[in-house]
DNA sequence: TAAATATGTGAGATCGATCTCACAATCAGC
DNA sequence: GCTGATTGTGAGATCGATCTCACATATTTA
């Protein structure tokens, strides 16, 4: 039985096989010139040892530790915990570990972290910034060299790779649709704290209106936070006008459950008093009364890619900054009617 | 500006300071005599040059990281990401770092991964240990001094705290319910993997039937992986038989997901056709239909619990294993219907 | 055979923070 | 004015792995 005791240093196993500490690494690690008899004496008592080699000693001189820090604004928004998932089981693949903080939507807290986690000698970082403007701290970290690779949303000033998907094509492509099924009155339930996706998401339901004709009426766009109970009360506020909407388009899968709660507890019915589409699809989406017509992003393509761009990083890969956009797919279900007639 | 260069170490704050490394590192962490000017001087340098104390170093010399390690499940389960979020939100509070690894409920993967953050110095894990038995591997890191804490799910030999709920008297009381409606031939729709939680879920199904002196049908009960797609199979599988079960109980969010979409394809109606009860509440629940009647974990009591615990081990407090056990609750929604006649 | 490489090994330095120990200087008490 | 404690400071060791350099042998090549 291999008895793993703490604390058997290469010292142990250099003295267990009659070598000097230099000899003994050279055999482990296979550099520089090593005798074939003491390479195995070596490599003989390390494994009856059970040695192994102490990361944060390797760490110390090499100044790195095999750790990726990933810092999105929630790991309880499904999509991100996918994302964390696909990166962690990508890095496993490469021996690096995965160092996760959420940044709760807040900047001063992502400016913490960082600032926290740069003391830990990671080696680079995955990041949902949190903000589009204030991104001083981003652009530090990048500018000392440190990997960083934006997803879901970017930041303008920060020179490195990032990957998001189309948040301005896909939110047009779900107000055509709308706009299709004969809506004008056309909600917007938008998120404030994520600004670039909400801010780009926004951009797509006022192009799609201007590309119709249709005069923006702001009174339509309710601001709200991210979670099912804000969004509730955003929407109940949105369709107690006199004039209400006949369609509510909604930025997140979050946003899109406090609608549909918030819609029932007004008695409204989807789709015969309101036609829905949400961005982002959710598991559930397909078990509710009716179904949930959403623009699906390609979430278990977001967290490899991102792994893969921060691993050539590390590999020390000197490229461009590549920027990769992913389309998003409408999926048509149920919760949109035709409106016919005025 | 403080402009944080990469590399501003002790010695340079002690040179600017004009004293040696080690008045500067008493004067920094206050310890030992130091001259009130002097600790000024450094204090003041230190600020001035942006000065950050390498955690790798202190690590080398103190043999520990401030990062603890959480090895769930599955870390895309809300219950795991729920619980993920509030041990880091607490560590954060005590300046540890969190590393999530998932086991994706795989023994030898949680090996691999408990030998590979060993090597890390990593002070602590929270772990939700994959097999009640195969746990020598646990047993000797717990053997080792390494703190552990086991959550959702515990392992006989392993001497350690943990934090769980109570699954016997939850499924219990979940399969008491649907007899109190008149149910006798109640499906069990459970999970392989998860050995222990499976292991109690099913007592609690076969002691309330055994209380109320109903039969057990061993082909009422179905087993299935913990995701989706599968429960969908195990589901259409369990209800194809003639003479198939009137209610059924599901053990996690998942499996009711499946559960809920397996029923829907076979043209069978909840609550009409078959009643349902599913153990663990999930964010949708209330917005099918009909809403879903659950026995609902105190999801947020778990994570902050384990990890006050961890913090009181890494704080040197010699206790004995502490066992919490939290009850569940039932919360009747609309799954259910009360059976009349035979 | 002498000179030039190739091969094998160990002593000691290095990474950055911290701690022990030795040595001053200052102060109190008798 | 002398002993002994109190303060203040720096030199050097330590944590563990790795790398440079120096120094041996061994093997080629001219």
């Amino acid at each position: 039985m291999i008895v793993t005791q703490k604390g058997i240093t290469l010292k142990d196993v250099a003295a267990a096989a009659n070598v000097s500490r230099a000899t003994a690494a050279r055999a482990l690690n296979s550099y520089g010139y090593v005798g074939d008899g003491t390479a195995l004496r070596v490599l003989e008592a390390a494994e009856r040892l059970g040695y192994r080699a102490n990361l944060v000693a390797q760490a110390l001189r090499s100044g790195q530790l095999p750790i990726v820090g990933f810092i999105p604004g929630d790991i309880q928004n499904p999509f991100f915990a996918r994302i964390a998932h696909d990166i962690e089981a990508e890095l496993r693949r490469h021996r690096h570990n995965l160092l996760i903080a959420s940044s709760e939507e807040n900047v001063d807290q992502e400016k913490e972290l960082l600032e926290s986690l740069r003391a830990l000698s990671i080696r680079g970082f995955i990041l949902a910034p949190t903000s589009a403007t204030d991104s001083e701290h981003i652009v530090q970290l990048a500018r000392e060299g440190t990997p960083v690779v934006l997803i879901d949303r970017v930041v303008k000033e920060v020179h490195c790779d990032s990957v998001v998907v189309d948040n301005e094509g896909g939110a047009r492509e779900a107000v055509d649709y709308l706009v299709a099924n004969g809506h004008e009155r056309i909600g917007l339930l938008r998120d404030e704290s994520r600004i670039f996706t909400a801010q780009e998401r926004l951009a797509g339901y006022q192009n799609s209106l201007a590309a119709h004709g249709i005069a923006l009426d702001p009174s339509l766009v309710s601001v709200s936070r991210s979670t099912v109970e804000h969004a509730v009360d955003a929407t109940i506020r949105l369709f107690s006008r006199r004039d209400r909407p006949t369609a509510l388009f909604t930025v997140d899968s979050l946003m899109t459950q406090g609608a549909l709660l918030g819609l029932r507890s007004m008695g409204l019915s989807i789709p015969h008093d309101v036609s829905l589409v949400g961005f982002d699809d959710f598991n559930l989406a397909t078990f509710t009364d009716p179904q949930i017509t959403v623009i699906a992003q390609p979430t278990a393509e977001i967290g490899p890619l991102a792994a893969k761009m921060l691993l050539d990083r590390l590999a020390g890969k000197k490229l461009a900054p590549r920027h990769t956009r992913f389309p998003t797919r409408l999926i048509v279900r149920g919760s949109v009617s035709r409106l016919h007639g005025r």
